[in-house]
DNA sequence: CATTCGGTTCAATTCAAAATGAACAAATTA
DNA sequence: TAATTTGTTCATTTTGAATTGAACCGAATG
């Protein structure tokens, strides 16, 4: 048996089925994620029954490697549920269908991490660094200048605390 | 005069002015921008002078099309202001620092209208479209799966609303 | 133990998006 | 009015990220 049972894994895909897909295709580019995770995601949310590995394959004509990937980002970020089914070895999976743990996800995976690098980053900005020490061909900083300069680094280093404080909100929020 | 007074226009990044430019170019990864709009952002919130087209291209190296289209960009959703300075033809650009007006403006020209299309599309879904039509090789949807699904398309319309309502909210709790 | 099954990894390829640069336009100056 | 400056547009090229596919691995099966 090398589909699952009472699911032809070849069939073409229903008007419905391309719908949610393309929906969720267009998505992900608004989040900057490769498109097959759209087209992964969305052929989950259109059946009602969780599918196989070789399911997803099959009936997007996605690569094996493709489908790896996908299903692994997709397991990081929470968005979709591992399910198992007494006597089949295969994995099979269904989606995470709450906003709130979708947005939270995906936040908690992808900006934090970014975020915080972000900020160390915006920390160790002097504002020494800024003055081009060459001999004097250009022109030195005037004293307003330079406390433009300091705001502004000032404000960029607080920029990850208040994201910080805002972000786990917004889940709460969806909740 | 073809640059800016007491502005070496072609003279290399300082230490700083790379690193700001760096984080930016970071930032623009997961918002899914190109990376050329980090770059110009980067160096405009690096410079306390506002800069003319002509001094970012120099600066950055970028090409007279990229720095079109990035200015444009940048422009339409409020990241950059622009600057007119008295007796000279040129645009000048200065960086909008407020972490507020950055974050309200992507949302609202980049994630806003995709919602609108999607929630659009999301309301056209019709529980009919999944049942795949064919000389009946494929089986019957159960009743408690065709539940399932139309769960998920009910859920699947109410999104766009729950966005609607808590994306404003970010913008204040920036402010 | 040999073979199949279910899935991962990663180097090579493909492809879409970004950058380029030449042609163009509009305003300015000589 | 010719020449210059400032910036836009868009067809082509470039490039980097996504996809592929073959090699590989461990677990199950005969």
């Amino acid at each position: 048996m090398s589909s699952s049972p009472q699911l032809s894994s070849q069939s073409p895909l229903t008007t419905g089925e391309s719908e949610v897909i393309a929906i969720f295709v267009q998505m992900t580019q608004v989040l900057g994620v490769p498109r097959s995770l759209g087209e992964i995601y969305g052929l989950l949310f259109a059946t009602p029954q969780p599918l196989s590995f070789q399911d997803i394959a099959d009936r997007l004509k996605l690569s094996k490697g493709s489908v790896s990937q996908g299903l692994r980002f997709l397991r990081a970020v929470g968005a979709i549920k591992p399910v198992v089914i007494a006597g089949d070895r295969r994995e099979f999976f269904e989606p995470e269908t709450e906003l709130r743990a979708l947005v939270s996800g995906f936040l908690r995976e992808r900006l934090n991490p970014q975020l915080e690098s972000w900020g160390a980053r915006a920390k160790a900005l002097k504002i020494q660094d800024f003055v081009s020490d060459g001999m004097s061909q250009n022109p030195a900083i005037k004293s307003d200048e330079l406390k433009t300069l300091s705001n502004r680094l000032d404000k960029l280093k607080t920029w990850q605390k208040r994201a910080n404080t805002v972000l786990p909100v917004i889940g709460k929020l969806l909740g």
